[in-house]
DNA sequence: GACCTGCTGCGGTCTG
């Protein structure tokens, strides 16, 4: 027992049943206490909550302090529940408030805390983020914060959520006017003073580090089944389940999937849990585990981190995880208690499974993590200006950029770059300058809307304002008004119908109604039939280059562990290894690359890194895209990288690129991939530019901030430099190979990466300048499918404000033919076509028909071809609306019998032009 | 064919 403890306390401790202090706790007892800022590391399940909170105790309840004395934050909504029951064990016997905050507390609840302001105050970081920006009369008590606890560092470190968190606590630290004490709690890191530097940002405080070695000890076992056999799977679980076990996934679709076999096979209490469960049904399966009364729960990273889901008597992980830390964590959710060893087991599905869970174990039995990148986006400072704003209606740009730059992630922040975001809010009215005092601008309010009645596409509900995770659309299914779960929008669009059965939280749905403006969907419980498992669209999880470094180790040193693998996973391995040897061909590794050629496609095979097999990948389509065809794609991965459609080796080409010429085709090829314009339009409200337009000149410094997340996401610009500069040196070989290698196969599994439309508009564009096509011809000349050319088109025809296009009936060959509008005087001029807007008889009446392109006036036109030839201009004026959406003409003698032509979308430019067309169209079929 | 996380405050009025 620790002599500095209050005997308050210790008496708490003996009612707790508590002989002694876990080891961790009394290692950072001593830092905590004498007010340094301290890091605890430690792995899950060693008390490291009461490591942080039981010296503050100690101090608190000796002291006189007032409300809020400690604030809490944690990123899950689930953790706070069960922290905040916790800590108050404690509080409440020792005199101390204690208060949650998150979404899904009560109003009531919440409206509590200013009555009975709490000692502890326990919040997510969007938590704070509402208090300091938003909560007028709460906000106060947060001038007496002295300590701030943060739990799970390690899940915030790496992304926009964990900057927000850095830059609101030096936001405190500037309202309190104090030098508040830091409390990080995290699991295992590899770079332990980047994570503090991240945690204690601008304090002077001393600052410590406690670390409690976690056991590299794991019993693992690798497992392999036949390729892509979900049967198989299925039955290779059922052997391996020890109750209760949890089985981990890499997507949602394959938790349904799996569970829909094990069904099949007659396994009972086997449950499913993702993020498109709702809560509900989520905290079901949990409570399950926690009651022992399941044999397994299939699931995705979920269930990673986070509450305490009882003993876990098995890990098994189908296919391997993406890191070495996700599976560190995934395998520390069994043997969860200080003593137990951790048990699990690796399903693999391909031979290169096999290979990276050999990797994962090698590379976590030497205790090798992947390094955090803190992550410094700057739509992030401007989301904090603003919110500092709404706390303080002004402020002097030199107090802000103190703040920022005191967060450890924006200390190389420049002052130029900084003022150029500043010109951007105000260019984009989010921002006032008023010399050097800051304000909001008029746009705030319209980017951020109270009023979901007004909201447009483009602008953002005012909760969202404190966020920054970002969403894709989806449908509710709903079950007697009950939410069961998510499905996105999209694949509702695309594929659900009313009366299909979908499969989701491993069970049977049929949707009765598909309610679009509320985003719903209805469903009843159904037994009888088959159901389709939704295809969640994500993000690309790319796996760590921990996993290519350990695959490395593994081949060079051919330290393949036999212990851990069964029979059929070591023939695989060895089947793979063995192809090498007996073909006589080097192994690929980041030294030697085998090149291959599969029908149309150059295979690379490599050990490297995935963002640079991403960089060159995206160069080579840019390439090929530009010079050769639009039916083209690349891939990416550990594996190496691949491009179909180059007539030459366009790693030869690349090779000889200098350091100039090479960055300025990354960022070509960049600017035109989807991973930069996704990233586009996450960040675009956050400097509140509205709408789709972006201009690359006037919106510079978006385009500019977008291009540098992207890269430092997805991209390795001086990896790829230095990877073809060693190729140019001959210190990287390459080798062909006339046949398919194992390992060609596993750089052609991956997911191939198409060249972005803007690409394609362009191309259509270019393609169809001075001419008059039809489809199938542009099709051929384009290399790309029919179908989505014309998709393609017809989208051009209703958005062209750039690229404007049109279409006509080629009266000869009674086709449709494409053109440019500005191209259109001339074809109708050209002898070719000339034909097709000359009407036989010039005297006959014709009725057109007209809707605006927003459906909401419509107007019926009488005219004669006579008319528009003597006076074209005359019918503009006689449209009322901008955008025509469709156009109907109708011969006026006929109308009994003749059915209309329809033309959609047409452009008030060419109007006199179609309706010629029209007539004489109408009139060539009557008469012949 | 691909993971996860979160999301107004405050005071006033109305209803049973």
């Amino acid at each position: 027992m620790h002599q500095n403890l209050d005997s308050r306390i210790q008496t708490l401790l003996k009612q707790k049943n508590w002989p002694t202090l876990t080891k961790i706790q009394e290692m950072s007892f001593p830092s905590i206490s004498n007010g340094n800022n301290t890091l605890i590391i430690a792995p899950t399940g060693y008390g490291k909550t009461e490591a942080a909170v039981l010296p503050l105790f100690n101090q608190m309840i000796n002291e006189d302090v007032k409300p809020v004395a400690v604030l809490y934050i944690t990123p899950l909504k689930a953790l706070i529940n069960d922290l905040s029951l916790r800590i108050d064990w404690w509080a409440s016997k020792l005199g101390l408030i204690v208060n949650r905050k998150h979404g899904e507390v009560p109003q009531k609840e919440k409206n509590l805390r200013l009555k009975h302001a709490p000692h502890i105050l326990v919040t997510t970081p969007e938590g704070l983020e509402i208090d300091l920006d938003w909560a007028s009369k709460f906000r106060d008590f947060y001038k007496n914060v002295r300590w701030v606890i943060i739990d799970e560092v390690h899940e915030l470190i790496n992304s926009k959520r964990g900057s927000q968190l850095a830059i609101l606590l030096e936001r405190l630290k500037y309202f309190t006017g104090r030098d508040f004490q830091r409390i990080g709690l995290s699991a295992t890191v590899s770079n332990e003073n980047l994570v503090a530097d991240f945690l204690f940002g601008s304090s002077d405080r001393k600052r410590s580090i406690i670390k409690l070695e976690g056991k590299r000890d794991f019993q693992i076992k690798v497992k392999k089944i036949d390729n892509g056999s979900w049967e198989d799977a299925a039955s290779s679980l059922i052997s391996s389940i020890e109750p209760p076990s949890l089985i981990f996934t890499n997507s949602r679709f394959s938790t349904e999937r799996l569970h829909e076999e094990l069904e099949k096979l007659g396994q009972k209490d086997v449950f499913v849990h993702h993020s498109s469960i709702s809560r509900d049904l989520k905290d079901m399966v949990e409570e399950k585990l926690r009651k022992n009364q399941s044999n397994a729960v299939i699931c995705t990273k979920t269930l990673e981190l986070g509450i305490h889901i009882g003993e876990i008597k098995k890990v098994i992980m189908f296919r391997p995880p993406p890191s070495v830390s996700s599976f560190l964590q995934r395998l520390g959710r069994s043997g969860h208690s200080v003593s137990g060893t951790p048990n699990g087991e690796i399903i693999s599905m391909f031979d290169f499974d096999v290979l990276e869970s050999l990797a994962l174990c090698e590379m976590a039995k030497k205790g090798k993590v992947e390094k955090p990148i803190v992550d410094n986006s700057l739509d992030v400072v401007a989301r904090e200006l603003l919110g500092h704003l709404l706390q303080n209606q002004e402020t002097k740009l030199e107090d802000f950029y103190k703040i920022v730059t005191g967060a450890r992630a924006f200390s190389n922040l420049g002052i130029k770059t900084f003022m150029r975001m500043i010109d951007c809010l105000e260019a984009n009215g989010l921002l006032k300058k008023e010399g050097d005092v800051l304000k909001l601008g008029p746009n705030f309010f319209r980017v951020w809307r109270f009023n979901r009645e007004y909201k447009t596409i483009w602008c953002k509900d005012f909760s969202e304002f404190f966020s920054l995770i970002n969403n894709n659309d989806t449908f509710s299914l709903r079950f007697e008004g009950k939410v069961i779960g998510e499905i996105d929008a999209v694949y509702v669009y695309k594929h659900i119908r009313v009366n299909d059965v979908i499969r989701i939280s491993g069970k049977l749905w049929k949707v009765t109604r598909i309610n679009v403006n509320k985003m719903s969907l209805d469903v009843v419980p159904e037994n009888s039939r088959k159901g389709e498992i939704p295809i969640w669209r994500g993000e690309n999880i790319s796996k760590s280059y921990m996993i290519a470094k350990g695959e490395s180790i593994i081949l060079k040193e051919g330290k393949i562990d036999k212990k851990i693998l069964d029979d059929k996973a070591y023939s695989s391995i060895k089947e793979l290894t063995d192809f090498y040897k007996e073909k006589e061909i080097p192994f690929p590794s980041n030294s030697t690359i085998v090149l291959e050629k599969r029908d149309e496609e150059w295979v690379y095979s490599a050990i490297i890194d995935e963002r640079i097999s991403n960089t060159i990948a995206h160069i080579m389509l840019y390439l090929t895209s530009k010079r050769y065809t639009l039916s083209t794609y690349a891939r990416a991965s550990i594996y190496g990288f691949s491009i179909k459609g180059s007539p030459i080796d366009l790693l030869q080409e690349l090779k000889d690129y200098d350091e100039e010429k090479m960055k300025a085709v990354i960022k070509k090829a960049i600017l035109r991939s989807s991973l930069f314009i996704a990233t586009l339009k996450e960040i675009q409200p956050s400097f509140g530019r509205l709408g789709r337009k972006i201009d690359p000149e006037r919106d510079k410094f978006i385009v500019n901030e977008a291009l540098r997340q992207t890269l430092r996401k997805y991209f390795s610009v001086k990896g790829t430099i230095s990877f073809l500069k060693s190729i140019r040196e001959e210190k990287i070989s390459i080798v062909t190979y006339g046949g398919e290698t194992p390992i060609g196969d596993a750089v052609v599994s991956h997911v191939p990466i198409r060249p972005w439309l803007i690409d394609i508009v362009e191309s259509i564009y270019e393609a169809l300048k001075g001419g008059a096509y039809t489809s199938s011809e542009l099709a051929e000349v384009l290399g790309i499918p029919l179908k989505s050319l014309e998709n393609k088109l017809k989208q051009l025809k209703k958005m062209s404000d750039k690229y404007k296009i049109s279409s006509f009936i080629d009266v000869d060959s009674k086709e449709v033919r494409w053109v440019l509008v500005d191209d259109f005087q001339n074809i109708v001029n050209s002898d070719d076509y000339f034909t097709s807007f000359t009407p036989s008889n010039l005297e006959e009446t014709f009725i057109a028909l007209l809707k605006s392109a927003d459906r909401e006036s419509q107007i019926e036109l009488i005219f004669k071809p006579k008319d528009i030839i003597q006076n074209p201009e005359d019918i503009k004026r006689r449209i009322p609306f901008e955008d025509i959406g469709e156009l109907r003409v109708i011969d006026m003698n006929e109308m009994s019998y003749s059915t209309p032509l329809k033309f959609y979308g047409v452009s008030r430019q060419v109007i006199a032009y179609i309706l010629l067309n029209a007539t004489t169209y109408i009139q060539s079929v009557k008469f012949s």
